[in-house]
DNA sequence: ACAAAAGTGTTGAGAGTACACCCATGC
DNA sequence: GCATGGGTGTACTCTCAACACTTTTGT
């Protein structure tokens, strides 16, 4: 029972200094949805370990900032958006899964609409890439298992949730939301039965726009209804 | 962009001894059904901060250990009992939380049947005691925020995975079944609709066994179906 | 007029919900 | 024989899946 070891917990005298600490880190996952295809932001990593492999940024949490506050300013570095989905993902903590020293990761994933993402394609060239889901190049410590798990998260939450909506600009038409649905469950969805669903929830607001794209019929756009503040 | 700001990631020269670490702990929320309500494990505090509010277990993660190792051994060390489910719930860090010092604690939580629990009652007397959760006393930390939280999750898992069996031994009556999910849903829910649902999915396998309690029909004992291995 | 994607309805199967009575046992 | 919880079936509604043709635009 507790209480009688000096290690144990809260509940005890502090006696945090007694003993030596892991580091923390905060990663994230940042997705985002390009020709119908979801792909995540990479790091090429140029020392060792893993020299040559990619990673998902990340960084030391600072003592003044919450794990959230973390994940948001290490977005915010990549990506140069802000206001992005943001959730908590899992945290990795084997012993061995980086073989420098103990770290724990706490990892979050965000989302984030391709068009917002002022490509900054020359910046430092090979070093940062958007890479598809389903093709991912040699993975550093445990992030080939973190890129799993997020993608098992994303399909469970699209089920119960509206997350599909952050890899969409403000205004969109009803096929982009379905490419959404399709890139994260890899699988056709029917056309009919996908606006039906999605229509009958009453979480979309029809716009008086259209888009126009190629030669044929323009399709409508639509918008979040204001007040669908659910999950 | 990563790679100008030292701090940064894992992407970077390592340094990670340039920067202070905050306390990691791994508290475990332990949960069984006694009387029909769910009921966790809480440990009154005997010092400051917090002293005489309530707290879940947990301590410091050791370095040579995974975060589920040391959520295992605080689990092994309040309860005796091993074998048990265990998940991971969140990772909770804001700055405040503990007004010592950083601390980023990882929380796991566990399922119990009760009838495995060897009650020590008296043990440390008041110190420890398995609250309701519909009646939680003042809670130390932001441990209110993480029962909370895990009463979420538990619902939520409820409906897509099979953790409800966790909280009976191997042998179980419908009955008992039906009110494991009746305490975490918080909701009546009609007898012969839930036998239907639950024994048409097959996880359930009848054994030639009755439990004979009280004055009247005895019921049929059923376990696990030997290949459910399934979430 | 043709190509290309937008848009639209019906039908059948299965799941969920509501609801009331008989059964086996101990006392 | 009565009190107590165990055990059972039917009818309705709603959701999900399958499936094909017309509409609007640019060229």
């Amino acid at each position: 029972m507790s209480g009688s070891q000096a290690a144990t917990d809260e509940t005890t005298t502090y006696r945090a200094e007694d003993y030596p600490r892991p580091s923390v880190t905060c990663d994230v996952v940042i997705l985002t949805l390009v020709e119908g295809e979801l792909r995540v932001l990479l790091i090429k990593r140029r020392n060792w370990p893993f020299e040559g492999m990619w990673a998902i940024p990340g960084g030391f949490l600072n003592m003044d900032e919450s794990l959230e506050d973390a994940a948001r300013r290490e977005l915010e570095e990549e990506t140069s958006v802000k206001d992005l989905y943001l959730e908590q993902l899992y945290t990795f903590g084997d012993v061995g899964r980086d073989p420098r020293t103990r770290v724990i990761t706490v990892v979050y994933y965000a989302l984030v609409d391709a068009a917002r993402l002022n490509v900054r394609a020359g910046d430092d060239a090979a070093d940062t890439q958007w890479c598809s889901m389903d093709a991912l190049p040699p993975m550093a410590f445990d992030h080939k298992n973190i890129l799993d798990y997020t993608r098992q998260r994303l399909r469970g939450k699209l089920e119960y949730t509206t997350i599909g909506f952050q890899l969409l600009p403000p205004e969109f038409t009803l096929r982009e939301l379905q490419a959404v649905y399709e890139a994260i469950l890899k699988r056709a969805i029917d056309k009919r039965n996908f606006r039906k669903k999605i229509l009958s929830t009453g979480i979309l607001q029809e716009t008086d726009k259209t888009k126009m794209e190629g030669s044929h019929r323009p399709a409508r756009l639509y918008r979040f209804h204001p007040d669908a503040a659910r999950e």
